[in-house]
DNA sequence: ATTAATTTTTAGGCAAGGCTAAAAAATAAT
DNA sequence: ATTATTTTTTAGCCTTGCCTAAAAATTAAT
């Protein structure tokens, strides 16, 4: 059996690893343990196999390593979208209900919640839901901060990470699949603003770092 | 945090009670684990004041370790009828699951199963689900095994414990609900026979032992 | 009432996964 | 090219929960 612990390590290396090297230092930040714990973890995952680590250098999942990473980021984002459209939950809450579930459903209960959402390829919150053999759906998106005045773009994906940050974006209807138009943007990371469903609104750094979207043709039909 | 370790021990505690002295042997055997392993728990559970622990005599929980115990059983009793109702488990699939669950549910999610199934008070076996506060719902039952030819009963409730029993048990018909007319039954423990749903079948000791029934009156409604 | 059998506890160990404090390596700054 | 700083690793310790083997207590049997 594989423990939670194996688990979260697997799993926060894996999505780290998009972000330049994973260091001992990031996972303990990312973990709240202490850098001697990681080290020490790392150790004992690489006798397993799950990854390969050099001392000082960094490290890397090896093929085992990534399958279980995938499985348990399919686990939890299948379990936030259940949440999310069976039991009611709103999108701040799913997180971190899915959070602990994720390393204690059956592969029956995947299946079966698998099945109930109708092969759903995306979560609650944007996120790509990998599938069964380890394929991730591709939706082209970038960040709100790359926008320029005058984008028209539909919002695709957010953070799932802060609830209260979540809770913000719905207040202000910046939820997925909202369409908004780029007004400003001021230099220096300066705050944008932004016209959604009418309202125009100021959105800062801090959130628009949340946000990722995709360009609006003003024409979809015409020009697809 | 409370360790699922020291809920299954409360739990499969509370459920011992019944019958007799819960001794450490008794728990050590439900539990698979060695007598000088549960010795060891046994004092670090009196430690929390979960239970009261005299050496070579026995425990008994406190009211702190029964409050634990109940919210444990009702969160497995919930889960089996979640899967059972809503996600189409067999009620022979729903103990496994639940079994691991239990322990990883939050108080959110206990709500949410709780109102979807409408504030049900028994699980897919017919075991009553303690209430919020710890109430446990009634109903009389008694064991199939006491039963006398000319009985005419409905099925309570049945051990949920071996998915093999449940499966044959439904393949013969025998499920809860279902009311049954004893025919015959043999002295020392001997094999009873029975009358389900106009087929004659018989149960033996290791069978029967699983299933509690109720007395049907023959005409319910004129005597209620 | 002893002896025999059983049950329970003690003693000592082990693996996972944390921690702190100190040492060592790598990186940055003069 | 040293010195200073930051990062990483070692070393040693702790708790949880499990184990085996031996000792002690209890219960059963003569």
């Amino acid at each position: 059996m594989i423990s939670q612990a194996t688990e979260d390590y697997i799993k926060i290396i894996y999505k780290m690893k998009g972000n330049g090297t994973v260091t001992t230092n990031s996972i303990a930040k990312a973990l709240n343990v202490t850098s001697a714990s990681v080290t020490n973890m790392l150790k004992r995952l690489a006798e397993m196999r799950l990854l390969k680590y050099t001392s000082y250098k960094g490290v890397k999942l090896t093929k085992a390593g990534e399958k279980i990473a995938l499985e348990v980021i399919r686990h939890h984002r299948l379990i936030e979208l259940y949440l999310s459209e069976i039991m009611g939950y709103t999108w701040d809450e799913v997180h971190d209900e899915a959070e602990r579930l994720e390393h204690h459903i059956s592969e029956q209960f995947e299946e079966k919640i698998f099945n109930m959402l109708g092969s759903p390829e995306f979560d609650p919150h944007g996120a790509p839901i990998p599938s069964k053999n380890g394929d991730i759906p591709k939706n082209e998106i970038s960040p709100l901060t790359d926008c320029a005045p005058g984008d028209y773009v539909r919002i695709e994906r957010v953070s799932d990470a802060d609830p209260e940050m979540l809770r913000y974006l719905s207040e202000i209807g910046l939820v997925l699949m909202v369409e908004i138009k780029i007004l400003s943007k001021e230099p220096f990371n300066g705050p944008l603003t932004v016209n959604v469903g009418g309202t125009e609104r100021m959105i800062w750094d801090e959130v628009a770092k949340n946000i990722y979207v995709a360009p609006v043709l003003s024409n979809d039909k015409v020009e697809a």
